[in-house]
DNA sequence: TGTACATCAGTGAACGCGCGTTCACTGATGTAC
DNA sequence: TGTACATCAGTGAACGCGCGTTCACTGATGTAC
């Protein structure tokens, strides 16, 4: 069968997003090609007419996850201010929701581990996609934060995805939602002392004592 | 052969060990039974004298894994207070060491995210790990600690575990160096602000600046 | 417009390999006498 | 103390299965004339 135009840059992207879903569900190493094809409605056969092997095509649905994110993120946090975009982050990002349905949801946490074994190719997009979603949370409407920003998204984020990696760890019972809960928490107050800092002037930190 | 006494005893433990190295450091799927056993100097076959199936063998590394985590934090704090505590465990936490040699690191960090792939067992082991992790971290020298307290270790807790993954997916270049960066200031700053409300209210701890 | 041919996404059997697991066997040491 | 037997941790060949990959083939549609 010969297929209209561009039919196979539609099932190239459809098996990429069925994919990126899977694997941020099952782990790198959990999906199958056979499985991945079979859920997109293809044989496997058909697979290497799409992606030289197994490996490419783990690269690309990871680099497309992450894409994903970064839109879903730019989305959320449009133009607010840092301390609100995080808020409006947090919600999101530390709700039920989010730890029980990994396949759609942050890339780092559910992959970022696994990319850390894999090549230097899928850390290298880890490495350039977690630089932008720095310079998108920390960054002032579209101008790159300075390294005292950086170093506060970055902390954010770190934040946002060790309390998910531990929510989701501990299941989904009580604890699990004390993680989340103590992950909103923390998101809060570190709003709060952003803004406390920017009211009480362009300087100094703490009274007295806040030895840095 | 026969061996004395306790020779199976210290072989099973050495099986476990050595898994609970590999498996930090090639993921729950990365560990063969074949080359685990060659690394302990036997041979495939034997393994089944010691486990039922590899998923036990999992369940006990990781198990054992996170219970050396527990035993290196509680050595690190010692009976310090909590900023201090946080302090101590952030410095060794996000040092380079520890994000290049995860074999010997922390198990959440390592094998967080598989464990919310891996059967209720492991999600189990877990949960109580890390609740106890919590407890030692934020508790008042053997007392259990107060609600708010259990809150900030937690978010504590999440940020270093947070800040590891991320820093470990960037690889180990200038970025992840200013990954680990991000998350010791944020761990300071952190301390910082536990210590300015102490001491606004009851008193004081560290002289000027000191800090420790 | 109609016909012959070329293309190539997709099919499904087959291959090779690795891995978890099984099993008959070994042989050094503990135990019974 | 010495001897015969029992035990069982460990050996290594073998099995079965799943998975990534290959390959000859299909047949609907695009293209050439």
């Amino acid at each position: 069968m010969r297929y209209s135009k561009d039919h196979k840059a539609e099932t190239h992207a459809r098996i990429v997003q069925n994919a990126s879903v899977q694997l941020r569900e099952k782990g790198a190493r959990g999906v199958g090609v056979a499985d991945l094809m079979k859920d997109v409605g293809l044989t496997h056969g058909g697979f290497y007419a799409h992606f030289d092997s197994r490996d490419h095509l783990v690269n690309e649905a990871i680099a497309s996850a992450l894409d994903q994110n970064a839109v879903q993120w730019g989305e959320l946090m449009g133009d607010k201010p840092f301390e609100q975009r995080l808020k409006a982050l947090a919600d999101i990002y530390l709700s039920a929701g989010h730890r029980d349905h990994p396949g759609k949801g942050c890339t780092f946490a559910a992959l970022g581990a696994d990319a850390s074994r894999e090549g230097p190719k899928t850390r290298r997009v880890f490495h350039n996609k977690l630089d932008g979603m720095v310079n998108l949370l920390g960054g002032g409407n579209g101008k790159p934060p300075s390294t005292k920003t950086r170093q506060q998204a970055i902390s954010a984020i770190a934040t946002l995805v060790g309390t998910l990696v531990l929510a989701r760890a501990a299941g989904n019972g009580a604890f699990s939602d004390e993680i989340l809960q103590a992950g909103k928490s923390a998101a809060r107050e570190r709003s709060d002392t952003v803004i406390t800092k920017r009211k009480s002037a362009p300087h100094a930190r703490a009274p007295k004592r806040g030895a840095r």
